[in-house]
Formats: structure tokens, C-alpha cells, sequence
DNA sequence: TGTTAATATTTAACATGTTAATTAAGTTAG
DNA sequence: CTAACTTAATTAACATGTTAAATATTAACA
């Protein structure tokens, strides 16, 4: 009852029982893994965000506007997870470069339109074989059933999540 | 044979078998998924964010600052899977508020071995207990074992990615 | 020993994330 | 009709993410 000294850490097992990975426990939180996996995808697209000169959330653009045939940026801001403020600079980028084009909705002049130019659709159109094949090596890789029980646990911890305030 | 036009959505089910939640299905890829799921996690802690006026990014440092006894700049960066340039940035502006300190490692001058000051101590412990609470109440709302689960599966998800070059 | 290669951190430049303020257009109530 | 409220998008300010270059220190080795 003398030697406890300061303990610090109030409490172990936060998400897991064990460390088991060496580092400490707070190097494992659930954010830090999901940062880590993130990564982890990403960096299985590098090569096309290179050939194109893209950054991964251009690229995000660019796959969303041209696989859907009208999109106002809210809804596109809402689809891709990225807020508008941030959309608005990367929309302004792309617009220079010729690969999107932004338009007033005649029925809301507040609204934008974004749609991909016939450039911005040849870019995507030729990565695409690429991006699926790659897509289909990580479903293999990892196992499709794993992957579409990531997936719904996944939506499902947002949805536990957003419920809870 | 004629009315084909351009298909220019060569593929779908890319991770999943179906859309089944209304937006394009491109809007539910794995990156994504796991982007939104990082926002909801992150979400429930912002009341410490705002009540110690602490980013995400520095409240991470300052964890694992204060549960170790002595890291330097690299470790803390692998930890926390914050990049060195960021690392050192957020170094800087906790170091101006007196919360971490820094000094050069005797044995190796080019290492920076990064501490937690008294104040930063103070600051993390008294925010443990809450923090610890609101883990506590997120694997109760989605299930230890599924929270397990989903640890488990990112784990080997970053692992097989990473396996892959 | 002295020159070269490798390592740890920082800095620079630019893109994005985030919150709050701004602008413009639509909606509603008086 | 118009003043007050709401919504959509942009802008501003500052923090972080990312890549490449710079700096300082250590290791390797001829």
C-alpha cells in the first residue's frame, strides 16, 4: 500500500482487453485505427492520383460527378464526406483545370450544379478498368465476406453513434 | 445493339452487393466508410475539444504524451500516426501553452524527447475520467464483442493492404 | 581520419479540414 | 409588398495533411 507511487493511467482496456501490439494502448483507440485503415486504402490508389495529378479528395470529385448525371454541390458535399467549404476551393482547382463545370439550377439560384467536362469524363473513364481491378484484388485479398462485415459494421458504429447524439 | 449510347459506369458492386441507401453507390466506398466512421467516433469527445480549446490532433498528443514515461518525436509520430511535419507544428503550440516540453535525447542529439509538463498532466488527468466514462458507453451501445470484431478487422484489413506493397 | 551515407527533426509550399462570417437567393409572416 | 428568417455557397482565418528540401547529427567505411 506504499510503493503505488503515482499511478497515472487510471484505466487499461479501453477498446481492447489487451495491448498485444507492444505500443502503448493509446496508440489503438478506435480513431487511430480507423485513420490507419483509411491510409491503408488510399494508398492502394496512389498510382492513378500520380499518373493524374490528383489528390485523393480531387479524385473523390471527379468519381462522384461523373458517375452521376446532376448533382448540386450540397448533395455532392454530403456524398463524398467532404465539407463545402473544402469542396469550394477543390472545385474552384478543378474548374481551372477544365475537368468540371459549375452551373446556377435555373429553379434555385442558390444552388450549383457541378457536372464533369468531357475531359474530366475521359480522365476518369480511363482509370476506371484500372481502379476496379484494383477494387477486386482487395475484395480478394482480404476476403469478400471479411470486407462486407467491415462494411456494415462500419455504417452500423455511425449509425450506433449519430444516435447518441 | 444500338441504344446503348456511352455506358460510362463500367462496374458496379465495387464493395458492395447492392446500393441500398438511396446516393450512388460510389458514395459508400470502403475510404469513405471508414472516413465518416472516424468523424462519429471523434464526435463524441468533442466536449474535451472545447472545453480544454484542444484540437483532436493535440488532445492525441497530449494522451500519449502523459501515459508514456519518456518518447521521443519519431515514436510519439508512429503512435499517434501523426506525419513529423504536422507533429512538430502541433509540438510548437503546446510547447507556447506549457503543456509538453521538449529536450534533446544525451545519447542522440538529433532525437527530441517529447514529456508532458506538470500543467499537461493535470490538464489529461482530469479529463480521464470522463473520457474514460464516454469509451465506456460506446462499447456498450454497439457491443464489446462487435467493437472487438471491427478492431480485428481493421487490424488485418491495414495488415493484408499493407502486405500488398 | 575524413568523406560519404543514413537518420531525426524542422521548414517550406501548397492542399485540405474546420469554424465562423459573408453574400445571395428563396421562404414566410405581417 | 417587405421585413425577418432560412438556405446554399463562398470567403476568411487558422490548424493539419503531404511532399520535398534543408539542417544537424550519427554511422559507415575506405
Amino acid at each position: 500500500m506504499s510503493n503505488i507511487k503515482h499511478e497515472r493511467r487510471a484505466s487499461r482496456n479501453r477498446w481492447e482487453s489487451a495491448p498485444s501490439h507492444g505500443l502503448n494502448d493509446f496508440s489503438h483507440t478506435l480513431p487511430i485505427r480507423l485513420l490507419r485503415a483509411r491510409h491503408a486504402a488510399i494508398n492502394q490508389f496512389q498510382p492513378i492520383y500520380k499518373k493524374y495529378d490528383v489528390t485523393e479528395q480531387q479524385w473523390r470529385v471527379l468519381r462522384m460527378v461523373t458517375s452521376s448525371t446532376s448533382l448540386t454541390a450540397g448533395e455532392l458535399s454530403q456524398a463524398i464526406f467532404i465539407s463545402m467549404p473544402s469542396l469550394s476551393r477543390i472545385m474552384n482547382s478543378l474548374e481551372k483545370r477544365n475537368l468540371i463545370r459549375r452551373r446556377a439550377d435555373k429553379d434555385d439560384l442558390r444552388k450549383t450544379i457541378v457536372s464533369a467536362t468531357a475531359a474530366g469524363q475521359t480522365m476518369v473513364a480511363e482509370a476506371a478498368t484500372w481502379s476496379d481491378t484494383r477494387y477486386h484484388d482487395i475484395a480478394q485479398w482480404f476476403g469478400k465476406k471479411r470486407l462486407k462485415e467491415l462494411q456494415i459494421l462500419l455504417d452500423d458504429l455511425v449509425q450506433t453513434l449519430e444516435q447518441h447524439q
